[in-house]
DNA sequence: CACATCTTTTGACAAATGTCAGCATATAGT
DNA sequence: ACTATATGCTGACATTTGTCAAAAGATGTG
């Protein structure tokens, strides 16, 4: 502005100005870069830089309006069958079952900051789609959000843990995190038990029964079902679910297909939230996708745990089919 | 997706989801549109049509990130030195004053959606910045917000009037508009008095009298001054008004340096919010830019209305200087 | 069912944007 | 003060995106 920098000094923060001016003309009063050069008085190839410069920084935003994946027939379909507050459907596209994961958890998280206001206090569970979720979060800042982990974690293969969800999440929306340092199962009732008295622990668990809000992703019981493969339960565990009836898994409790959790020895050797405190939420989002999900799905919706379903528009076809 | 559409329908509705389709592969998953008309069997041109399509129904959403605005020194200095909450500073650029205000109005509705919560209700005063803050607002949804008109309406040579202010404010933030439908000034005060208590305005002016948030911009007392060209006041008024030490207007409101409401003729004739009503609000949000609006600015911040500003770089600086 | 009238799609061309090697200017070290 | 090094800027070229008139497919009507 008045004092023409011509060229910005090393490192200078005033020197930013000059890319937000550029972002400006170009992203909101619409000129080509072009005219943008000629105003500035550098090259062309000079803002497309700034420019560039813009994006990386984060200044510049880009999203699809989440009005047009919750209010499409496929959408209100789903609402109104399972009796949901809101549904986001995102089309599956022709890439890989990869490819439509991160769409959905895409979705979720453009969707999310939307949902969430001043003094919310948000559950985060732990798997790949959550941390999918909480990687594409947008940073973004609402006052007052707490972020709490909502199981205990475990080491994985994939190299996330329960404690990286929602800490990413937690970052990226500029909320304050509880994390709850304990493992998600442990071998003996007894020393869970005792964990669970532990100062720390318990204050974590303390805190997590006050969120108002929750993020989720509803686990199967088929075969290379994620609760297995991350240890949480062994091969014989999972068999002796199924006969009981286990359909889907949530937040590392089994739930049968009307949603009822399922009581078993795993119970009381595990540390996180407890499935009964999921029913009194402002919001439960559930954010799953994939045949193999389509029942769990429908029993967590059954069971009362969910008011907003993320998915995409194959599976969200699948469970009005199911219905 | 499943069905493959290869050429969609005249008018029908699914077919919009192609065009959602190439919007998300090309903003989200960032393939450009030779690799999308591959991928979606069209030719490229017919790509760029979709996008096309995509942008003009508000799909697509480009915005500035306006921590951008309210981080950098400037902002952070005019924060401290009038002690905001927070402070939004816009590069004034190198356009014609007339850009730089709605700069600064399409800054006000970029950060505006931000501050607003579920249950917020929103005054909406009047003028030609709000007009433009009201009409640069994004479609957004946000749960029950009600928006107020906060003075009576007055026809301009502008064109804008207050009812179509907080109308568009509301339509943009898809709240419930509730609108003041008398004159913001009467020739006679007993005439005002009558219609203050006549059922309907009453309702009107006790609704308004709940808001929690607002949005204003400061009025000047100088030659061409808004409140002389609307016919609110006469230049008569105006020089009274300016002998009594009127620095500014607020509202239609005459202000005195130090931000104390001047007592006069006018008061008892307009219909509108009252100042002090302002003074309890959790958010005052004052839009406005230019030389001669420096002093009835800093008379609106002194007096107490205001939490949040909006404005530019220039106008920031001199209002430092002031201070 | 043929015809008129729309809307959607397309290919060829025009314009805008992105890339990159090399040059110019600032900062750091001696 | 004089290099060495890092950082920002530029021009020429490559790629991507936008435009537009004409063709092809839908829809409505006698």
């Amino acid at each position: 502005m008045a004092t023409a920098t011509r060229r910005r000094t090393v490192g200078q923060v005033s020197g930013e100005s000059i890319v937000i001016e550029a972002a400006w003309m170009y992203y909101h009063d619409g000129l080509n870069q072009s005219e943008i050069a000629k105003l500035l008085q550098v090259s062309r190839a000079t803002v497309v830089n700034y420019l560039a410069e813009a994006r990386e920084r984060g200044y510049i935003r880009i999203s699809l309006s989440p009005d047009v994946f919750t209010s499409h027939q496929l959408a209100q379909d789903l609402r109104e069958a399972f009796n949901l507050q809101a549904a986001y459907v995102v089309p599956g596209g022709i890439g890989s079952p990869e490819d439509t994961l991160l769409r959905v958890a895409r979705g979720a998280a453009e969707w999310l900051p939307s949902l969430l206001h001043s003094g919310d206090r948000l559950g985060v569970a732990w798997g790949r789609t959550v941390y999918e979720v909480a990687e594409a979060v947008q940073k973004t800042r609402i006052d007052h959000v707490t972020v709490s982990q909502l199981v205990g974690s475990m080491s994985t293969p994939y190299g996330f843990t329960a404690e990286i969800c929602s800490a990413h999440m937690a970052l990226n929306l500029g909320a304050k995190c509880i994390n709850l340092h304990a493992p998600a199962v442990l071998s003996d009732p007894d020393l869970a038990a005792r964990l669970r008295d532990e100062p720390i622990i318990h204050a974590q668990l303390e805190a997590l029964s006050h969120c108002n809000k929750a993020i989720f992703a509803a686990g199967s019981c088929g075969a290379n079902s994620h609760i297995v493969s991350s240890g949480v339960a062994s091969e014989a565990d999972l068999k002796w679910y199924v006969e009981q009836g286990a359909t889907g898994v949530l937040c590392g409790r089994f739930i049968d297909a009307a949603g009822k959790p399922i009581p078993g020895a795993l119970d009381d050797r595990m540390i996180g939230v407890e499935l009964d405190k999921l029913l009194t939420l402002d919001m439960g989002m559930l954010v799953s996708e994939g045949s193999d999900k389509v029942a769990p799905m429908c029993a967590a919706i059954a069971g009362g745990f969910v008011s907003h379903v993320v998915t995409s528009d194959v599976t969200a076809a699948e469970m009005l089919k199911q219905a």
